[in-house]
RNA sequence: CGGGGCGUAGCUCAGCUUGGCUAGAGCGCUUGGUUCGGGACCAAGAGGCCGAAGGUUCAAAUCCUUUCGCCCCGACCA
């Protein structure tokens, strides 16, 4: 990518737009905001969700189902839910031909429905930990959407649990959000940031948000997962109560903690350039296409049999793609899986089945090179874990190179004019400064890193004493 | 909701200022042929109530009025 695109924004938000499109991942619906999710988009979420699946069920969790649709009654129950979430509500008022006599919000989140239900599984200390997670998809109504980042509907998952003690939930907030960072790293190749939001970025109903956040080719920072620590908020206003050890009546302490099809479009900015996408093998629906290259039917016979050999070979160790379709010549592509983001390319012809060859390309670097048709199985699962490494390494030196300790303001404000990225300051933890901070330079604090200095300078904006290093993007 | 811009072929748009002939281009699509190791080429085709309604005029994609829709910039956000 161009480094004028990086520094403007609008650049790079057409560039974003054009990759999802022409990568076929999603187009926009008729209905505004709205997201038609492609078959190669949805093989990539679906991929997310297979592994993101397992991380929850081996951290003890188990899947549910609730419905969509929530009783007006229940959504008004947490006030500051109610202030947060009903502007960007759906809400059905009509069913059956007739007006309902109580409008149904379709859900923008779950912790209400979800409440509601547990106050009637939790009766004892011995029901608990609850620990309960959703596969589903819910409506916001966002003023801009973008594809992937803030569409009107949007798929997740979205945790929810219940637990003794005040300790054990805290416990379980943090153990979620390494199970994101951990994700979003091994996985995604994109190194996150992770850290706790200030008050006025946080989950509406939340005590405490922590998020982990990672840097786009932009500059800018992008919310990639969220784990709430609840406390007893929606456990008072539902219900929440249980039976102690000692015999006493207590409110359960919770979490919910979710991560959204906004990863694709994290994937898209982290690791995108001028040719398209660019996916980590461990997550891409693709990861090796195989391009024939033939010119007679003797050849064309010969080339398809030597791939079908490959194929066999590859069995289930790698996700294998063979481009057959005969409309299209092999440059074009060349050009068409770049695009896709497809890691590792193999072309074979009959020069090459000659030499006992194949060409292999890869992604990341374009590097080409002629590999021995014997070793070009482990030549590929060499290549993909390369491609892996170098993605994560590339990703994690952006971030170090925009990532600028800013005593003063005047830094502050030349780095996000010059190399926009993360600006590392103090912070006086007044929730006004932080509001000026943004009227002025549009900068907010995305996350107080856990990893937090010994002492403190003056906050960067009004001089007075810091109380936190923050994270401004 | 404020400020800008745009609606013409499946897609991207030209034409409108200064009204006039059968409404155009590129890409894509169909058929045939030659091609195929980095987005091939030739030929022949298919495809339009020029966003909608009303008005001015001998004549409207073009001028006027109204209306609907979309995109971009701000307030919201996983």
């Amino acid at each position: 990518m161009p480094d004028e695109i990086i520094k403007q924004s609008v650049d790079f938000s057409g560039w974003y737009q054009s990759v999802v499109q022409r990568a076929e991942l999603a187009d926009y619906s008729d209905v505004k905001g709205c997201m038609i999710i492609r078959p190669y988009g949805y093989a990539l979420w679906e991929n997310i969700q297979r592994d993101m699946d397992r991380r929850i069920k081996e951290t003890g969790h188990e899947n549910v189902y609730f419905p969509m649709l929530i009783p007006e009654r229940f959504m008004k129950r947490e006030e500051q839910h109610v202030e947060g979430f009903s502007p960007e509500c759906a809400v059905v008022t009509h069913a059956g031909g007739a007006p309902l006599e109580e409008p149904l919000y379709v859900r923008p989140t779950s912790e209400t429905i979800i409440n509601a239900t547990l106050s009637k599984w939790i009766q004892s200390w011995r029901d608990l930990p609850m620990l309960i997670n959703q596969w589903a998809n819910v409506i916001r109504w966002e003023m801009r959407p973008r594809l992937f980042l803030r569409t009107t509907e949007f798929l997740w998952q979205e945790g929810h649990t219940a637990h003794e003690t005040e300790k054990e939930a805290r416990e379980e907030t943090m153990r979620m959000l390494d199970v994101y960072r951990a994700f979003a790293e091994e996985m995604l190749a994109i190194p996150v940031v992770t850290g706790v939001k200030s008050d006025n970025e946080k989950f509406a109903g939340a005590v405490n948000t922590y998020c982990i956040e990672g840097l786009m080719r932009d500059g800018k920072s992008l919310q990639a997962g969220t784990s709430h620590f609840l406390g007893q908020n929606f456990a008072k206003a539902f219900n929440v109560q249980f039976q102690s050890r000692e015999g006493r009546l207590e409110y359960a302490w919770q979490t919910s903690w979710g991560v959204s099809t906004r990863l694709i479009g994290a994937l898209v900015m982290t690791h995108g350039d001028d040719k398209g996408l660019m996916l980590p093998p461990k997550i891409a629906p693709v990861q090796a296409v195989v391009v024939p290259i033939y010119r007679k039917e003797d050849q064309k016979a010969l080339v398809l049999g030597e791939i079908a050999k490959i194929r066999a070979e590859f069995g289930a160790d790698v996700r294998l793609k063979v481009d057959d379709r005969e409309q299209y010549s092999p440059g074009w592509k060349f050009n068409e899986w770049e695009l896709k983001g497809v890691p590792v390319r193999i072309e074979i012809g009959p020069r090459d089945i000659e030499k006992g060859q194949v060409v292999m390309a890869r992604r990341d670097t374009g590097e080409k090179a002629f590999v021995p048709r014997a070793g070009l199985k482990q030549a590929v699962l060499d290549a993909l874990d390369a491609v892996q490494k170098g993605l994560y390494d590339r990703a994690l030196k952006f971030r170090q190179e925009r990532t600028t300790d800013a005593a003063d303001y005047d830094t502050m404000k030349r780095a996000l004019d010059e190399t926009p990225g993360f600006i590392r300051a103090s912070w006086c933890g007044d929730a006004a400064c932080e509001a000026n901070i943004k009227t002025d330079t549009k900068a907010t604090i995305r996350a107080i890193p856990f990893d937090q200095p010994a002492t403190f300078g003056p906050c960067v904006a009004c001089s007075k004493p810091g109380k936190h290093q923050v994270l401004f993007a």
